[in-house]
DNA sequence: AAGTGGTCTAGACCACCTT
DNA sequence: AGGTGGTCTAGACCACTTA
C-alpha cells in the first residue's frame, strides 16, 4: 500500500474524460433519485469526494444543465432541477405534440423488422421482473423510440431523451400506480396493429390518449406521495 | 497609449460573468454568419483574441453546445454545427407539431391584450426597413412566441426558443426569397383572426400551413445559394 | 467583516494527428 | 517523434451571503 488512490475514483463510470466519467456518475445518480431534486450541489464537495480537482465537475454540472437536470445559477452554483406537477403537464404536452406527430408519420413507414422489434419489446415488458419502475420506463421509451426512429428525425429524438430522462427521474421517484403497466401493455398492442395496417388516424388518437393516461397516472402518483408525507 | 488593453475585450457584450459574455458574443457571431457552420473554433485562438485564459472560453462552448449551436467532440474540440436540408426538414417538422400544437391551444386562451400584442407586431413587421431577414426573423419569432405565452408552457417555449435561434442563423445566411414577407404577413393576419374569434381547428390548419411554407421558403432559399456556388 | 463557494489564471499534462 | 490543441491541476480572486 505504497500507492495511494483517489478516494473513490474507481467508483466513477466508463468514458474517455474526467469530466465525462463524473457526468455520467452524477447523471446516474439524479435519475435514480439517489440525489433529491432541489438539492445543492457543491462543487468542492464533488470534487473531493471524486478526489479530483473542480473545473472537470464544474463542466459537468454544465453538461447537466444543457440536459435540463440541473439548474445552474451565475455566482450561486448548481442544484437539482425541481419538478412540480405544473413541469410534468408541459413535458407530456411537449411529448404529446411531439411523439404523436411522429407517430402519425411512422405509420406509413415502419416494416416487418420494426413491427417484430416492437413486439419483442412487448414481450420484455410482460417479463419485466417486480414492476421495477426504472427497467419499465426504459422498456417504454425503447419502444416509442423504435416508432419514432423510423421518421428519422433524429433531432425529434434527441429532445424526446433528454425528456424521457426527466420523467424516468420521476418514475423512479414516485413509481408507476397499482395496473398501470397491464393498461399500458394493452395499449402498445393496440398501437402496434394500428401502425401494422398503416392507419395513421387511429396511431395517432391511440398514442395522444396514452400520453394523457401516463400523464394522469404520475399526475396521482405524485399527489400520493405528497399526501403521504 | 500608455494604457494597454486585452486586444479587443471592450468588444465583448454585457453578462455578470466572462463565459456568459464570450457565450453571448460567440452566440451573436454565429447566429450573424460571421462564424460559418463547420468552422472550428479553437480555445487558445479565441481566448487570445479576447484577452483572456482559455477555460471560459471553454465553459461558453460547452453551453453552447447544450443550447445545439456547437458540436463538441471529446478531445478534438468545437466546430460550429452543420446545418443540411435534412436538417432544415427536422427541425420544421418540430415547429409544426409542437408550435402547432401550442397554437391551437392558444385559440381559447389569447385576451384582448394578447391579440392586440400580436398586431402591434405585424405593424412593426410592415415598417421592416430593407427586409433585413435577421430583423424579420426576430419579429416572427415574437409573434409566435406571444401565442404561445398564453399556454403558460414555459418548456416548450424554451425548445422553440432554441429552434428559433437556429433558424435565425440560416436566415442571416440565406434570407427570405422575393415577396416571402407579403405571404407571411397575410397568413399572420389570418392567424390572429381566428386566434380572436377562438376557432382552434382553424388556427391549427393555418398555423401548419404556415410553417410548411416558411421550410419550403427555406429550403429553396438554400437550393438557389447552393446552385450559385 | 468574515466566510463560503463559484470563477478565472497559468501552466503542466496528455490524447490525437501528422510526418 | 514531434506538434497541436484539448484537458486537468493548483491556487488566487472575487461575488454573494451571514452576522
Amino acid at each position: 500500500m505504497s500507492i495511494v488512490r483517489p478516494s473513490d475514483a474507481d467508483a466513477l463510470p466508463f468514458g474517455s474524460t474526467v469530466y465525462q466519467r463524473v457526468h455520467e456518475r452524477l447523471r446516474a445518480d439524479i435519475l435514480a433519485g439517489r440525489i433529491a431534486p432541489g438539492a445543492r450541489l457543491k462543487i468542492q464537495d464533488l470534487a473531493n469526494q471524486y478526489g479530483l480537482s473542480h473545473m472537470p465537475v464544474r463542466e459537468a454540472l454544465q453538461q447537466l444543465q444543457g440536459e435540463g437536470l440541473v439548474v445552474l445559477a451565475p455566482n450561486r452554483g448548481a442544484t437539482v432541477r425541481r419538478m412540480n406537477a405544473q413541469f410534468v403537464r408541459n413535458i407530456f404536452a411537449i411529448r404529446e405534440a411531439l411523439e404523436g406527430y411522429l407517430t402519425r408519420q411512422a405509420a406509413g413507414l415502419l416494416d416487418a423488422a420494426g413491427i417484430g422489434a416492437l413486439r419483442r419489446i412487448q414481450a420484455e415488458m410482460r417479463r419485466a421482473p417486480g414492476r421495477d419502475p426504472a427497467l419499465i420506463a426504459r422498456l417504454n421509451r425503447a419502444f416509442h423510440r423504435t416508432v419514432e426512429v423510423a421518421t428519422g428525425n433524429d433531432e425529434a429524438i434527441r429532445l424526446l431523451d433528454l425528456h424521457s430522462d426527466l420523467i424516468a427521474a420521476l418514475r423512479a421517484r414516485f413509481g408507476y400506480r397499482r395496473g398501470r403497466l397491464q393498461v399500458v401493455l394493452r395499449e402498445h398492442d393496440a398501437l402496434i396493429d394500428a401502425l401494422e395496417r398503416g392507419d395513421a388516424e387511429a396511431a395517432g388518437a391511440l398514442h395522444d390518449q396514452h400520453i394523457r393516461g401516463a400523464r394522469d397516472d404520475m399526475l396521482q402518483a405524485m399527489a400520493e406521495a405528497d399526501a403521504a408525507t
